[in-house]
RNA sequence: GGUCGCGUAGCUCAGAUGGAUAGAGCAUCUGCCUUCUAAGCAGACGGUCACAGGUUCGAGUCCUGUCGCGAUCACCA
C-alpha cells in the first residue's frame, strides 16, 4: 500500500458517517501497528474547493475532528441528546497536563443534565471503549483530557515521513492575484518596503501551500509630480551624471535628486516664507516648483525630450530595485506601471459618468458620492481632466482582470490606506465589476522608529539596501565570534551570512502580527538568539548534522522519508516494545499539526502563525535534542524512531521557513 | 470633530470559533559542553492583560463607556 492509499484512508475517516471504522484505523493494542489499516474502504471523492465543515479537504488524520464526531456519537449514546459535532470544543492539552486533547464538558451540561465530573467520566468511558486509538483519559475539573494511543501517533509519523509535500493542501479552485511592493520610482526602498515584500512574498507563498493559485504583481508609480521633481532636479543640475559615473545604485543615485530638490526648494521658497506665506504655498511660487509642474505637464501631453528623460530615470530605478529584490528574495510574475493603466482608469470613470453612477460637476470636475456607504464624495477626475490617485487604481485592477481573470485580488498595503481600499471597492462595485466582490486589503500596520513615524523628507527612514547589508555583517560577525567558519570555503562563508542575516531580519519582521505596528530601534540590533531566525536555522543544522552521522554509521531509520513506505508489507510501523516518551509524543503532536497550521494561517493571511508554529517546533525539538539522545539511545530502535522524527522536523522547519523566504544552511 | 485600528512582564512579542495556574524571547541572576552543533538546555526574578461597567458556569478574548496612542477624512500618492 502507498501514499494514495494512506490519503484515503484519512478522507474515509473524515467523510464517513458511521460505524467504528469512522473513527479512524484500529489498532489491537496501544504499542503495536495498525494492523489493518486497509480495511476501511469507504471511497468517498473529495472535491477540490468543496469545502464542508472544512476550508480545505485534509488528508492528515486530524483527531480534533474525529473527537468533535465520537463526542457527538457519545453523547446520543449516554444521555441520547444530539449535539453538532462542530460545536463540541476540543482543545490542546496544556503541557503541565496528561493527554494531547481536552473535551470542554462545561457547555455539554445543559444535554447531560449531570455534573461535570460525572459527565465527563461518562463520556470518557465510553469514546474509550469504542475508540482504539485513544488510550486513556483523565479529568481535571470540567475537562476530560484524552490520550491517543502510540499506535496512532506512529501510524502519522508513517504516513507523513512517507509524503514527500507534507503540509501542502490539496488544490482549490480560483485563482488570486496579489499585488504588493508599489512603489514610487522617485526613490529608494526603506524599512516600510521591506515590510510590505516579506508579507506579499510570503502570504503569496502561503496560499500556494493552502492550495491556491496565485499570481504574485507589482505595480509601480511610475509618474506623477514625485518624478518629476527628481527629473527637474537632475536638470538643474546638469544632466551630466549617471549612476555609472557616479558609481551609485541606480534607486539611490535617482533618490540623492528628490533630496536635493527638496534642499533647492526649501532655499528658494525661504524669502516668501520670511514674508509670512505658509511654506506650501511658498514653495509653489519657486522656479524649481515651476520647472516640475512644467515637466508634468509636458509629459502628460507626451513630449519627447521630457518622456526621454522620465524613461531613463525610471529605468537606472529600475535597475536599483532589481538588486535589492534579488538581496531579499522576493519575484514578481507581471509589473504594472501607472503609466499605463491611467488613462484606462479615466476611460472607465466616463463610463461611470454615462452609466449615471459618478456625477461631472460644473467645473468639469467628476465626483462619486458616496455617502449611502458611509464614506465620503471621492473626487475621481480633477477639474482640469487629470488623474487621480485612485482613478489610476480603477485602471490597474480593470487591466489586471483581463490578464488574469482571478477570483480574488489581495492588495498588500499599508493600513493608512484603509480608506482608499473602501473607496476603491465601492466604485468597482458601482461600476458593476464582476472583480469587484473579489478586492481585498491586505492592511498591516507600519513600521515606526522610536521618534516616531519614517518620514523620507526629513531623512529618518531606514535605507532597504544599508539594513540588509547590516544584517548580513552582523550575522557575519557572531559567527565568526562563534568560531563556525572554519570549513567553510570563502564563498559558502559568504552564503551562510547572507542567509543568517536576511533570516534575522525576515523573522523578526514576519513573526509579528500583520495588523500591528512594528516598532524598530536602528540603534539595537536584531537579535540573533531566542526567538529569532537564526535560532530555528541552527536548529535545523543541528538535526542535519545528526543525520549525517546517522548516515556515516549506516544507522536506519524507521521510516525513510525519500524511499517512502516501499511495498505493502512495510507499511505497518515496526513494533515498539516499549511506550513513546513524552516528548516522543510532544513532537509527534506538533508535527501532526502542521497542516492545520497552514490551513488557519492562509485564512487569516498570516505568515505569522507560521513563523511562530516554526519557533514551537524548534524550541520542542532543542528539549527533545537535549533530553533523548537520538545517536547514543540504548537500543537501536530507539535510534531509528528518532531519526524519523528528527527527519520530519527538519523537513517541516525547512518547509515553514521556505514559506517566509528564510533558506537553511547545512551547517552552522 | 467623524470614521477605523491599537493598549498584555522593564523592552519586543505570542495568546484568531470565550475555557484550566495569562506564555515566549531580550535584559538581570544561577546551574549545564572529556558523550549527537552551548546561535543550545534547565532554573530564578518579573503581570491591577489601559480603566470602569455589562453578558456568561467561565472574559486578555464578546458588548457599552472612559482614557491614551496612531491612521484617515486633500483637485497629494
Amino acid at each position: 500500500m502507498g501514499i494514495e492509499h494512506d490519503e484515503q484512508r484519512f478522507t474515509d475517516c473524515l467523510m464517513a458517517n458511521h460505524g467504528a471504522a469512522k473513527y479512524g484505523m484500529q489498532t489491537d493494542s496501544r504499542t503495536s501497528a495498525p494492523k489493518n489499516a486497509s480495511v476501511v474502504q469507504r471511497p468517498i471523492p473529495q472535491q477540490p474547493g468543496d469545502s464542508g465543515n472544512f476550508a480545505a479537504p485534509m488528508y492528515q488524520p486530524n483527531p480534533e475532528f474525529l473527537l468533535q464526531q465520537a463526542c457527538a456519537d457519545a453523547l446520543r449514546e449516554c444521555y441520547g441528546q444530539t449535539a453538532e459535532p462542530a460545536q463540541i470544543t476540543v482543545k490542546l492539552t496544556p503541557k503541565e497536563y496528561r493527554g494531547q486533547f481536552t473535551l470542554v464538558i462545561f457547555p455539554l451540561l445543559k444535554l447531560s443534565g449531570k455534573g461535570p465530573e460525572q459527565t465527563a467520566q461518562a463520556l470518557g468511558q465510553q469514546l474509550c471503549a469504542r475508540i482504539p486509538w485513544i488510550r486513556s483519559f483523565n479529568i481535571v475539573k470540567g475537562f476530560l483530557n484524552l490520550e491517543l494511543s502510540d499506535a496512532w501517533w506512529l501510524d502519522f509519523l508513517a504516513q507523513a515521513s512517507a509524503d514527500e509535500h507534507y503540509g501542502q493542501l490539496p488544490a482549490q479552485e480560483g485563482k488570486i492575484v496579489l499585488e504588493y511592493c508599489g512603489p514610487n520610482t522617485n526613490k529608494p526602498l526603506h524599512l516600510g518596503h521591506i515590510r510590505n515584500m516579506l508579507l506579499g512574498w510570503s502570504t503569496a507563498e502561503l496560499l500556494k501551500r493552502a492550495g491556491h493559485e496565485v499570481h504574485k504583481v507589482n505595480i509601480y508609480n511610475d509618474r506623477g509630480i514625485a518624478i518629476c521633481k527628481s527629473m527637474a532636479a537632475y536638470k538643474t543640475e546638469g544632466l551630466e551624471l549617471s549612476p555609472e559615473k557616479a558609481g551609485i545604485k541606480g534607486d539611490h543615485f535617482v533618490g540623492s535628486y528628490y533630496v536635493a530638490y527638496n534642499t533647492i526648494v526649501t532655499q528658494q521658497a525661504q524669502p516668501w516664507v520670511d514674508q509670512g506665506v505658509e511654506r506650501r504655498e511658498a514653495e509653489k511660487n519657486t522656479a524649481i516648483y515651476a520647472m516640475a509642474h512644467d515637466m508634468l505637464l509636458k509629459w502628460e501631453a507626451g513630449d519627447p525630450e521630457v518622456r526621454k528623460l522620465w524613461q531613463q530615470m525610471n529605468n537606472w530605478v529600475y535597475e536599483g530595485f532589481k538588486e535589492t529584490f534579488s538581496q531579499i528574495g522576493v519575484d514578481f510574475e507581471k509589473d504594472y506601471f501607472e503609466s499605463e493603466t491611467y488613462l484606462l482608469g479615466k476611460s472607465l470613470v466616463e463610463d461611470g459618468v454615462e452609466m449615471g453612477v459618478f456625477q461631472r460637476h460644473e467645473d468639469g470636475s467628476v465626483r462619486a458620492d458616496l455617502s449611502d456607504e458611509g464614506l465620503d464624495e471621492k473626487l475621481l477626475l480633477r477639474s482640469d481632466g487629470s488623474s487621480m490617485y485612485i482613478t489610476q487604481d480603477l485602471g490597474t485592477a480593470e487591466l489586471r482582470y483581463s490578464d488574469y481573470e482571478m477570483q480574488r485580488s489581495i492588495y498588500v498595503v499599508g493600513s493608512e490606506q484603509d480608506y482608499h481600499f473602501k473607496v476603491l471597492a465601492v466604485l468597482l462595485k458601482r461600476l458593476r465589476k464582476p472583480y469587484a466582490e473579489g478586492i481585498l486589503h491586505l492592511s498591516y500596520g507600519m513600521v515606526d522608529l522610536p521618534s516616531g513615524k519614517m518620514k523620507s523628507r526629513e531623512g529618518t527612514t531606514v535605507d532597504a539596501d544599508d539594513l540588509l547589508a547590516q544584517m548580513v555583517e552582523q550575522a557575519r560577525q557572531k559567527t565568526v565570534e562563534l568560531g563556525k567558519v572554519e570549513h567553510l570555503s570563502e564563498s559558502q562563508a559568504e552564503e551562510l551570512y547572507h542567509m543568517l542575516g536576511t533570516a534575522a531580519l525576515k523573522y523578526f519582521i514576519l513573526k509579528v502580527d500583520p495588523r500591528k505596528r512594528i516598532l524598530f530601534n536602528p540603534e539595537e540590533s536584531i537579535e540573533l538568539q531566542g526567538n529569532t531566525g537564526p535560532f530555528i536555522q541552527y536548529t535545523y543544522a543541528r538535526i542535519r548534522s545528526v543525520q549525517r552521522k546517522a548516515a556515516e554509521r549506516n544507522l536506519s531509520s524507521f521510516f525513510s522519508s525519500s524511499k517512502g513506505l516501499g511495498n505493502e508489507s512495510k507499511v505497518a510501523a515496526p513494533l515498539l516494545d516499549r511506550a513513546l516518551e513524552d516528548l516522543e509524543v510532544q513532537m509527534l503532536s506538533l508535527l501532526a499539526r502542521y497542516p492545520q497550521v497552514i490551513r488557519e494561517a492562509a485564512q487569516h493571511y498570516s505568515p505569522a502563525e507560521v513563523a511562530n508554529y516554526a519557533y514551537e517546533l524548534a524550541k520542542t525539538y532543542n528539549q527533545f535534542y537535549d533530553k533523548l539522545s537520538v545517536l547514543k539511545a540504548d537500543f537501536e530502535q530507539d535510534t531509528a524512531l528518532r531519526l524519523s522524527i528528527s527527519d520530519l522536523v527538519a523537513r517541516t522547519i525547512k518547509a515553514a521557513l521556505s514559506i517566509l523566504g528564510i533558506a537553511v544552511p547545512e551547517r552552522m
